[in-house]
DNA sequence: GTACACATATATCGGTCCGATATACTCGTC
DNA sequence: GACGAGTATATCGGACCGATATATGTGTAC
């Protein structure tokens, strides 16, 4: 995840590992605040992968010790390769997806929409799972319990709904009609059986 | 975290590890998805600290091999030490937030409060940082870091929002009176800078 | 003018948690 | 009596985190 918001990044502009902490803690808003011990053994490892490279004689003027880094040629290929990669981690999965949203501008939109859509079936699979869960937990009298499933509920419908508004404005925005059949209950499960059958 | 949650789930009853598993997964409803490369680990951990320890002969008469923990003297003494712990992590306190409440029944109403209202505090403060770089980022074409932006915002709003109802609900039920000078601002920052000074 | 706090900048450490995978037993069913 | 599905424990490598160490530059209060 890391290594798709440092490619990001450096494919607008060349910049070193400092710079790169900050832009990717103010630009999400707070919403991730990279840590160190993450971002520079991961920009080593790319150097080492060669998707980065440094800049040579960068801190040579300054006199202060700073190591620029601007993606290379194999490291675009990784960074669209990652943007559009299948999620692994389900704990980190969200946090995933904002990074990639915030780099969407860099897909077509036929991409996008199988993004957003695949991300929203994911998001009504864990809806499904949290009624189910709610409606096994009928009997039980912990009021925090019961508070904490019905605001995860509602939390993922909002996900669900304003993915749905993000999908309908790429339509509209491209003229690209809804699949023919609209499979209303498209979730990651069905589909799944629809493969393997 | 685990630790947490296998500490309540075995103060309720003794489990064995797969039953853990299920239980956290069922009774969360899908918004966890406990792995086994942590819980296997962990409840190892917990049994060479001395807080959870084997109840002996369970799996004799059925055959199948199942090894059955229950909570100890010392180990109900660290559940509620990590129930009111501050948080570490901030990107794991998402999580761990969800896992406290799920146990709030063992803490008396003050502290029960006092939690909460660190959470909104803290919630609060990271709705400011959204705000700002919501600011920042007003000359920046890009609709989806826009669209990422405000739905971080309007998602912090609500959690806010629901933090401050179940503060309230809980101050109504027993009676307890919000603090005099309703410090509005109180945000963690703001607390920490008092602390300091 | 200099001391001192603060921001900049790179780097490593131990630790938690994850998904994938290995292994093996139990039970229904065909 | 084979065989797949569910049960159960365990380990592996990898990603990321917070804390921390170690410098250097910069503003500013005295």
């Amino acid at each position: 995840m890391l290594e798709l918001a440092i490619l990001g990044l450096l494919k607008e502009r060349p910049m070193h590992g400092y710079q790169l902490s900050r832009e990717l803690t103010g630009q999400l808003g707070g919403l991730w605040k990279v840590s160190y011990g993450s971002l520079y053994p991961t920009l080593k490892r790319l150097e080492r992968e060669g998707a980065v490279e440094q800049v040579p004689g960068t801190s040579a003027g300054t006199g202060r010790k700073r190591l620029v880094y601007r993606i290379t040629q194999s490291g675009e290929q990784l960074f669209l390769k990652l943007l559009e990669e299948p999620p692994s981690d389900t704990q980190a999965e969200d946090a995933r997806f904002r990074i990639r949203l915030a780099f969407f501008r860099y897909l077509p939109p036929e991409t996008r929409i199988r993004l957003l859509d695949r991300r929203r079936a994911a998001l009504a699979e864990r809806l499904e799972a949290v009624k189910a869960a709610i409606a096994a937990a009928a009997g039980v009298e912990d009021d925090y319990q019961r508070a904490l499933m019905e605001h995860g509920r509602a939390a993922t419908e909002a996900d669900v709904a304003w993915l749905a508004g993000l999908i309908q404005q790429e339509r509209t925005k491209y003229g690209i009609t809804a699949p023919v059949g609209q499979r209303r209950r498209a979730s990651a499960t069905l589909r799944r059986k629809e493969r393997t059958a």
